[in-house]
DNA sequence: CATGAATGAGTGTTCATTCAT
DNA sequence: AATGAATGAACACTCATTCAT
């Protein structure tokens, strides 16, 4: 029914980011993306099902290729301080280059509805498996706590950096993101103690 | 204007709590919340100025005992472990105790509009500056690295505890949130790197 | 049931014609004349039916001094073009120094409802019918034409003053409205057309 | 935004004259509005701001016509008198072939609100400024009073031919307002007394 | 494929009125 | 007589979705 391809498909796409970055969720009605790719409102349902659908979609292409280059720049990675450091910078960095699709992910997105977490969270899951190889990799190399719990260790790397992004968007994204990768790196090997 | 006191004013506020977490945000209509707490719907008028301010005052009465609970149970501590251990501890504690509470802090409250968001702000800033307080006291008495970033690390404490509860509501409650108190604590405290 | 005297009783009649007045008859809530008079809300109620007997009262009670003194000052005429001048004097002269009440009645009393304008009616007629007997004994003196429409002239006095007050209020109450008698006068007794 | 021409939108006014003739300006619900038209509730919106611009087009719209009407028939008479024996015949037979318009003309429009009574004043002033024109020129022709004032002598005009109206709808109508024409020329130009 | 006019369900808020005290 | 807290009916307007062209 709704056909997920297209240069139109594309278009709406961008536009509900822009959309969205700009007027809040809210205030993002589908005939206001339409007007914006320079469809009629009715050619939005030949593209998707619904105005959920276009949220959703939007999530999961951006955050596709999102989860794609962390995991190429990962794959460079030697150590696995080096793989953890890349993950963060990986992550920053891009929110850091497309403020817009990080004020939507952080801050628009999590104002919609139910039915749009839940697709949300689909995809999300790839983005913290992704995770988990890294921190069950350090425990197998010995590297990590062996009795380290990976579901939590899991929660604090993905928790703190979402934490940090969200801080940064609220604070119109003023400030430099990157110089925070090395912190947070060093947070996450050694924690809070002094040796 | 609008009375903020009387046993109304608490019957609408506990109301709300239930028929958020119960029915979400976007179906919590001003009537139904009425309905639940056994008043007119414009008794409610009577106490509060509009539908985000049943919101707002919902979240500073609860997080304003939430945080002044935190706050009692940390002077009891004795050293800087300790006082992080039970920061941990009442903040996952008083959750757990209160699912319905949870749902509306993790996940509600984050799907409503901006103005709501300012609201909440303002109460979350005490909170944060609680546990600032305990970062600076760390690293004052040597026992944190001395060049930790204060920002840095309240929002991997922040971060990581409430992307944990967020888990934890999104997976329906069901496992207990206490036992973690122990893994966060020590990840906290010594990062992911073995010794 | 509604007890039409009392210090109160005028207190809310004098009330209401200031908040009418001042915010226009859409913003003229009970309580807020209720607030103005120095009275409870449910005060009002012991002295008028509901909101329209308010309106209804203001407008009698005020309305019938105006007549009295209309046909008070009428009969210290002695010619009928006298008492003609003198009413258009009344008229004018009594509204000019009441411009709250002249705002009541040229503006606010009219965006009201049907049951209203039934009560108002009924003074009404009084101060037509006074404008009638002026007219009957100019014909019977054999000064007015003798085949006078009567009704069609008090139409063209009542008319012609009430829509001269009306523009009046409309454009601030900024000019001398007694200097308009004279011409007024001229017009209702020799027209347009000269001689 | 709002597109203001089509059938609908012609559909719309109609049916707005018509409901707010029945069942007054306070019962014209924008809904009752619309059923009376055949469309749906949102189709209003379409074509209109919100509810009093389609009190106010109702106004402009059937104003416009018969301020048109008004000045092709003048154009026609010959004498000053004639002038104005048509603009009172006009202005009568008009309301008089059309009762539903008005009685919203007469009453209904007045029991509105200030936005509305603006955006009639501006079409009003239209018609007021045809009358300004017949006594200027009765003036310069040497056959009115040369020290008239115009504005008195045109609100003597409008104000006594409204009054006229409002008195037939008030009395439902029921008379015949042509054989009032005669009348009220006869007063306008010679006045009450007898020469 | 594309359009955009038309639809109509859904809801926060006001305020005249009541009545227990 | 007086109060004022409580009531609940009423309504304009938005916007996601459809469907005839």
């Amino acid at each position: 029914m709704a056909k997920k391809t297209g240069e139109k498909y594309q278009a709406i796409i961008d536009a509900a980011v822009r959309v969205i970055a700009k007027h809040g969720y809210h205030n993002s009605q589908v005939s206001r993306i339409a007007r914006e790719a320079k469809v009629a409102d009715g050619t939005i349902y030949l593209y998707f099902e619904n105005k959920d659908d276009i949220l959703i979609s939007v999530f999961n292409e951006k955050m596709g290729q999102f989860i794609e280059t962390c995991r190429e720049r990962i794959s460079t990675a030697g150590t696995i301080q080096e793989k953890l450091y890349i993950l963060i910078h990986a992550h920053l960095s891009q929110l850091s280059q497309n403020p817009e699709f990080a004020i939507v992910t952080q801050i628009e997105l999590r104002q919609s509805n139910e039915k749009i977490s839940k697709g949300i969270g689909e995809v999300l899951k790839t983005y913290l498996t992704l995770i988990d190889g890294i921190i069950e990799e350090g425990i197998a190399e010995g590297i990590f706590h062996e009795e380290l719990d990976v579901r939590m260790a899991r929660k604090m790397i993905y928790g703190t950096i979402d934490e940090t992004v969200t801080s940064w968007v609220m604070k119109q994204c003023k400030y430099d993101l990157i110089s925070l990768v090395e912190p947070i790196h060093n947070l996450f090997l050694y924690g809070l103690v002094r040796r």
